[in-house]
DNA sequence: CTATCATTCAAACGTTCGTTTGATTCCATC
DNA sequence: GATGGAATCAAACGAACGTTTGAATGATAG
């Protein structure tokens, strides 16, 4: 039969992967050799290149499989909700919403990678090498414009260049809660059980994102804090 | 003079240190070699074990030497606002301003290396290598108690676990925005040249923050983003 | 059974890494 | 001018890197 003739064929590419998102989470892109790599996966040391063609082709094809169906939940949200809506304005909560709840749902997944590869991705936001972040840069665009948009409807008042900050803002917040996993201890001991529950923090970011978003619009410089 | 004879004693640590800080942010750590490093810096190859021991050392020394003074000053503006107030509670988004300026004036030393600094510790918080993000919790710890404190005076009435996480997620903003230099073209074509205009951030910042910061508690998760 | 093709494997490729070495240069002090 | 310790230098160290190679393996189709 074909289809027992092509599973085993991508079993090796799956083993990679996995083990590739564990270890370049846990150890960066550079850190993480290829020996440890293979050796972790349980594959041979020539099958990434045999497979990916190279190290950095991994790594495209790691952020592809991930990437493309989470963005896909989000517009497929954001379309959900603006449908429901039937051309009425949306509450920006609910845009904010659909935009951070896969993400976080990801977390939840600590069988699967998703965990493994949410915190990665956080962190590659700020990776110094060029090609990953324009990588990353260019599976985000369509969805960046989508949700531009529809922040413009929900917020008609907000000027343009203010909303495209804070945007910024909300999605390096984002970013930054799915990757610095040990961060929140430097604030303060908390209970590291409740740290990643996916419908509290959703909660609490929900909340946090939207003042941000709809903060009055920043005063000229005339708070002084010190003498 | 024994002066004269101190001063090129440290000229090639400084020359090493200014060189660190640019190609570090620029390519990363690991991605920076010591060759690449000490011809940049235009010293000899084993100029940098013998003046700092090795390359570790030499991280951790570059750090010291920016973030010492940079919490110093925080806590320096916190201390005399708190002076100021006589002990009457501080407005949050002033506490806020005390924390995040410093960060921000660093952005426009771009003639010093401040500005490559700032933007290589904003990435590291996110840094996969465990010793280097140990280093910076140790060197920021005392700056985050002192601040925490102060938040707690000036919002008495915010849970104690719901303010940890929300400075968590002003510090993120914060980092990623000092680090992600061209992520706000990702949401949208800006002009660059107020991209890092200190004193628009701040105030387009503050209001992000300070409006987070005192959002309404968290809603317990009643809201539906789609079917 | 044989031919075929994708896959796996051990071994080695050349390169680059961080670090070390031992001689040399520099300069303040005697 | 001679001395001594700090600083610099060219050169080499062993180790680890990503990648390539060519033979061995396994299942499929004729």
């Amino acid at each position: 039969m074909s289809l027992l003739a092509v599973k085993p064929r991508h079993e090796t590419r799956i083993r990679i992967l996995d083990a590739a998102e564990a270890l370049f989470m846990q150890h960066g892109f550079e850190a993480t050799s290829m020996r440890l790599l293979t050796s972790t996966a349980g594959v041979n040391l020539a099958a990434v290149n045999y497979h990916f063609g190279s190290k950095d082709a991994l790594i495209e094809a790691l952020f592809r499989r991930r990437l493309d169906p989470m963005n896909a939940e989000r517009v497929a949200a954001l379309d959900q909700l603006e449908r429901e809506a039937a051309g009425a304005p949306l509450a920006p909560e609910r845009v904010i919403r659909a935009f951070v709840r896969p993400g976080l749902r990801m977390i939840e997944d600590a069988a699967g990678g998703g965990r493994n590869f949410i915190r990665l991705l956080g962190r590659t936001y700020t990776e110094p090498a060029a090609p990953i972040r324009a990588l990353i840069g260019q599976l985000y665009a369509p969805t960046m414009e989508r949700f531009k948009q529809a922040f413009v409807k929900s917020l008609p008042e907000l000027p343009r260049d203010e909303l495209v900050w804070r945007m910024h803002f909300m999605f390096g917040t984002l970013s930054y809660t799915l990757a610095a996993t040990d961060t929140v201890q430097l604030i303060a001991g908390c209970k590291p059980e409740d740290r990643y529950d996916a419908r509290l923090l959703e909660d609490r970011l929900a909340a946090f994102l939207t003042a941000g978003l709809c903060a009055p619009l920043p005063q000229r410089r005339d708070v002084k804090i010190a003498a």
